[in-house]
DNA sequence: ATTCTGACA
DNA sequence: TGTCAGCA
C-alpha cells in the first residue's frame, strides 16, 4: 500500500509462556471463583504473594504460579477445609508436584521405534549405566524392558 | 472501569 | 466473608 521507503520496524513480541503471564485481582477471581475480597486477605495472612511491581503502580499482580495456588486452595476449601487447613494441604499438593515434575522431566528421555513398536525411553536402568529402561504399550498393558547399551556407545 | 483500604446495618 | 464508602 504505502510505498515509500520506510525503515522496517522489526517487533519484538514476548513469547506467551506461563512465566510471563500476570493477572490482576479481578481477573484472578473470575478464573478461581475466589473473591477479591479473599484474595487480599489471603495475602495479608502470607497464603498467597504477589508481583512486587518495579514500576509505580499500586493495583496487585497475580503470577501463574499464584493462579494454580489460589486454585488448589480453593478446591481445598470447596472440599469442606477450613483455609488454614487448605493452605497446608494445598503447599504439600504443590510440593509433591514439584517432585513429580522434576521425575517425569528427568526420566523422559525420548521416543523411540524398536521392531516397529513405539518405545518411550527412561533412562539408564543401573548405575554403571550398562542398561537403558524402556516403556510401552502391548494391547493396553504397560510393559517394561531393558535395553543394553550397545559398545558404540560408551560413556 | 477497576483497584485500594478500612469499617460494619 | 460480603459489601459499601470514598479515593486515586
Amino acid at each position: 500500500m504505502n510505498s515509500k521507503p520506510h525503515p522496517k520496524k522489526l517487533l519484538k513480541v514476548k513469547k506467551p509462556t506461563l512465566d510471563n503471564m500476570q493477572f490482576r485481582i479481578g481477573e484472578l477471581a473470575r478464573m478461581t471463583g475466589v473473591s477479591t475480597r479473599q484474595l487480599r486477605y489471603w495475602e495479608k495472612q502470607g497464603y498467597v504473594s504477589t508481583i512486587v511491581r518495579d514500576d509505580g503502580q499500586e493495583s496487585r499482580l497475580y503470577s501463574f504460579k499464584a493462579y494454580v495456588k489460589v486454585s488448589v486452595i480453593k478446591q481445598y476449601l470447596d472440599a469442606g477445609e477450613a483455609l488454614h487447613d487448605a493452605v497446608v494441604a494445598a503447599n504439600v499438593t504443590l510440593k509433591d508436584v514439584k517432585v513429580i515434575q522434576h521425575i517425569m522431566r528427568t526420566a523422559f528421555q525420548g521416543l523411540e521405534m524398536h521392531n516397529d513398536k513405539l518405545m518411550v525411553n527412561l533412562g539408564f536402568f543401573d548405575e554403571q549405566e550398562t542398561k537403558r529402561l524402556y516403556v510401552s504399550i502391548e494391547s493396553g498393558k504397560v510393559k517394561y524392558q531393558l535395553v543394553d547399551v550397545p559398545d558404540e556407545e560408551p560413556k
